[in-house]
DNA sequence: AAAATTTCCGTGTACGGTAACGGAAATTCA
DNA sequence: TGAATTTCCGTTACCGTACACGGAAATTTT
């Protein structure tokens, strides 16, 4: 019952806690022979290394990198880097801090750069949301030389040794909007909105979740058709303009969906035109959870993604710090659904 | 930018550091003159302490109680039960744990005996489900008097100097029933099943539910009639017959809601009658969650008790450990949403 | 075989606080 | 005024780990 310190592990194998100490961190000038001997003593006696006196005597600051998307106001990742500040409180004691770095989600450019610079800040640890294939592999295979432990939110690349992922199931995700936008009943027609931006190069999740959805709708509603309208996020006029044409030539249509966060974008038309309609959309920023309770949007499916940042940050933390080791490697969270009811105490 | 230490502080006084210490710990043996050189230079260096070296001095483990309801198998205070565990490896590393104290949810004796072998453990902080207003008021004051910080989840009972709470609103969540039950169409009748045992004491929660529940009705849904029935959960066959009386009755009903966590046993039933019905139940017990997939619940409203307790947990430890102050006194959670299309990951 | 290395290990101190112990100074008592 | 207390404070020994330093023993070199 009694604490078991390395003066005691010193004791019982004859030698000094300076060797002790030398065994438990592997730095070599130990002969075979004692490095065994501390070693079975260890084991034998589940030695654990006291956090307190080890931190204390350390007394170094160790920083965790967060590679995310820029955030401006209003984005999705703006909630998700709210993540890093939750996660701080928990760091504090640890004596570990966070330090973010940006990148431009349509730049391989300058995802490939901002890697460069998380290098360079030699961190103790990274979270990731990757979103170039390419690239992140690369940049998985360097921190894995190195060393150094990384977890994925938000999208799962399919990348070596990664400690863990924190997200929602995208092909799911797509499958429930489907579910949900039709409330299991027959429908004729639905409108998908994208972005145009996404044809270039499509992100990951988006492409799934449009899986998921057609899936759905495939096995649940087959004579169903459904359309695609591209807007330009960028310009509000050229929206309004081709949801316009798009109304004027489809006006049966009463079933909307975006499988992105950016429902938001749409809601401006839907409002100049009222009409019985279902809309569905993603995630809580503030302007789609506006939309909701105003009941122009009739349900968003959210993700936490604070939450999911400040996970992957205290999975780091914990490997780091204690060894420990998160008892899931992909943690697919809950898929929130968000109606006008419970969208207050979000 | 160097970090201050209580050795700086001695120097800088003119002091000791023993001096110093019995300052920071108000032990007294102090003179005015003294206590007062100290205090400014702490000030005004904005000395922190070294919780390492604090800790690491002190070297004992403080405990956390938990006061919650027995938790049989299949419950939900089962599933808070959960939270324990998960916050148990948090605190390891700051030398605190955790024990738990049961009470029978429907016997206020119990609860004080409970209460006693509380205090007699001497913990450190106090996480408490309450269940009865006067005892938890009593309980509570003696709680203050010996500078014990307590949480409260589930059930926001009116105690003087609790440091926060978490659970959902239970009137929201009552509301929020509602207008998932009935999807915002007019309905001519609805039944709410309760547990018998309720009568006697009714449980707060559920009380606030249904009255959230009727005020929905009544804003929304006027003319519908609003049926009750009561059940003995220990008594399946009673249940049954009591079900089957009703529905010769009334065989219209087609909207069917519990404001508890039991909807499960009523489920047996419906699976023998089938029927085209919208069924609500509450929180995610495994047997709610396999009748939620099996498509005879229509929806749960989910509020993740692990998680809850798990917060009020961290928070104390936060408060004790950290001496720091959680942001809010009233944490409502989020009232999650459970249909057959996202209950996988939850 | 002596000198030069290398390998291996013990000693000692720092890290920042805690708290017991004991003694000098101030105060009260006789 | 001297003795007995109190008040107030400094000293010191930890708490358990990390790591620099230096030296003895083993090995290699000349």
């Amino acid at each position: 019952m009694e604490k078991i310190t390395i003066n005691d592990i010193a004791r019982l194998t004859g030698l000094s806690k300076g060797t002790v100490d030398r065994v438990l961190h592997n730095r070599g000038e130990v002969s075979p022979k004692s490095y065994q001997k501390v070693m079975d003593v260890i084991r034998e006696l589940g030695y654990e290394p006291n956090l307190y006196a080890s931190l204390l005597a350390r007394a170094e600051q160790r920083t965790i990198a967060l590679l995310l998307p820029t955030h401006e106001p209003g984005t999705y990742w703006e909630l998700a880097a709210k993540g890093e500040t939750k996660a701080q409180a928990g760091l504090k004691p640890l004596s570990m801090v966070t330090r973010q770095f940006n990148y431009n989600q349509y730049s391989a450019d300058s995802f490939r750069e901002a890697c460069a610079r998380v290098l360079e800040s030699h961190p103790a640890g990274v979270v990731m949301a990757p979103m170039f294939q390419y690239e992140t592999q690369v940049f998985a295979r360097e921190l894995q030389a190195q060393g150094i432990p990384y977890t994925l939110v938000d999208t799962k690349l399919e990348t070596p040794g990664y400690l863990s992922f924190y997200g929602i199931p995208a092909y799911k995700s797509g499958y429930l909007c489907a579910a949900m936008l039709t409330s299991g009943e027959p429908v004729k027609e639905v409108l998908i909105v994208r972005i145009m931006r996404d044809k270039g190069r499509q992100s990951d999740p988006t492409v799934m979740r449009r899986s998921g959805f057609m899936d759905y709708m495939l096995e649940h509603n087959p004579g169903c058709t459904i359309r695609s309208l591209f807007i330009n996020p960028e310009d509000p006029a050229a929206t309004d303009d081709a949801l316009d044409a798009f109304f004027k030539e489809f006006p049966g249509v009463r079933h909307i969906a975006m499988l992105n966060s950016r429902i938001h974008l749409i809601v401006p038309f839907l409002e100049r035109h009222p009409a019985d309609r279902r809309v569905m959309g993603f995630d809580n920023l503030s302007a789609n959870v506006d939309a909701l309770k105003r009941g122009t949007v009739s349900a968003l499916i959210a993700q936490r993604p604070e939450e999911q940042v400040h996970k992957a940050i205290q999975a780091l933390a914990d490997r780091i710090v204690f060894q420990r080791l998160p008892e899931k490697t992909d943690n697919y969270q809950h898929m929130d659904i968000l109606i006008r009811y419970n969208a207050d105490d979000y």
